[in-house]
DNA sequence: GCTGGGATAGAACGAACGTTCGATATCCTG
DNA sequence: CAGGATATCGAACGTTCGTTCTATCCCAGC
């Protein structure tokens, strides 16, 4: 496990090439369903050859995930770093950087979406915690907001995870050709999201509440 | 494949439980990575008496997505047949319908989520069939809405992937005992998309907008 | 020119996979 | 009671899986 964390020298740039061909296999295959030979066959690199650059399929996935989260958490770390206080501007900031991320590196995205928890304590914590931090972020942004703008009634953790569901969810969805590029999806989710937020600062009930005690007893 | 139009006459309980305990396999392990020696484990089934009820690994896949879909459809359809002709009212009548039906059911709802293109074609058109059913309602209603409202600006299909989002991502997110239940659920998820979708109604531009020429050239 | 270690690959390992075969219970019908 | 359909299972088939063993190649440093 530690054993990855400095490679043998000089083998970076071959390790990088296996890595983005994983993670491209990944994304058509799944995890589970891609193969170490699909990854051989993809990349040119024999089957024993691959297991010099990392010690299994699971570490494979592991330093994929890792490296994406990393780079998505130090980006949004630097950008916010040099950035007015105001938590509008920040959020939309953040939202901006994500989907910048995520729609360049769109393979990548499917997989951190999609195998989110295929890996093994070891690994899987590594990983959550730098997923945490990156939504602790996002968090204290919006109860700052919260704050500014005394949003009494706002679930600041629901908010947190309707707005990643929004962003997270594009890789579904998303056709390069026919939506509109990062900067404007990046816009309209931040309208939709702020526009949602702040409506409801004001009143406690703008629309008609649920009044409905219909059935609910509704078996699989 | 269509051999299980009808299956044997008075099969359907065991049936039933095989497909039951599979959506639970399916959410634990994934599609790929559970087996059929899994399921015959967990199912008191022997290896080969579950293809008795089935043809394939796959043709189990199919027959989970397809009557969930269904059911989720159907319910919708229902319900919203002696519903008001009011847009607003329908979308959240949509959003309760499909927060009720996932959160009582996660584990079919993960499935759904995350084996979305795990089918091949045979199988897979035919879900796709429903769930773009089930897509052009929202779509249609969101459509109306904006008519209604005059929301010249409002790109209804990226508004029905937003919400569509911040729906099916709760799969990975949502606590029973911490979060509010279905009926709230709906409710915020409501207020916060039909805030944010009539927020953009009367402006063009409520809050600044991009502004910025940052790098936009960052490698994987 | 020898040598030692980084880098690579052919061949094989045991295990697990999805699926099938043939046989056997069970039960309704005639 | 006979006999076919329904329902079930143990055992096996052929394939693929992740991983490892061992041998080789290449090249810098002595």
């Amino acid at each position: 496990m530690a054993a990855t964390l400095q490679r043998r020298p000089t083998a970076g740039n071959k390790l990088d090439h296996i890595l983005s061909c994983a993670t491209r296999i990944f994304c058509e295959k799944g995890y589970e369903g891609a193969s170490i030979r699909d990854l051989s066959r993809h990349s040119g690199v024999s089957l024993a050859g691959l297991y010099y650059y990392f010690d299994s399929k699971e570490e494979l996935l592991y330093l994929i995930q890792k490296h994406c989260f990393t780079t998505l958490l130090a980006r949004l770390e630097e950008e916010l770093g040099s950035a007015p206080r105001d938590p509008e501007a920040r959020l939309r900031l953040l939202i901006r950087n994500h989907l910048c991320y995520f729609l360049q590196n769109p393979e990548a995205m499917k997989v951190l979406a999609h195998e989110a928890d295929s890996l093994t304590p070891p690994y899987a914590r590594q990983v959550a915690d730098i997923k945490r931090s990156y939504y602790r972020i996002c968090r204290s942004i919006l109860d700052d907001l919260k704050r500014q703008r005394k949003l009494r009634r706002l679930n600041t953790r629901l908010a947190v995870m309707s707005l990643y569901g929004m962003m997270n969810w594009i890789y579904t969805w998303y056709k390069p050709r026919l939506d509109p590029d990062a900067d404007a999806l990046a816009d309209h989710m931040s309208d939709l999201f702020l526009g949602g937020i702040l409506a409801g600062a004001s009143g406690s009930a703008r629309w008609p509440r649920s009044h409905n005690g219909r059935r609910r007893t509704l078996a699989a």
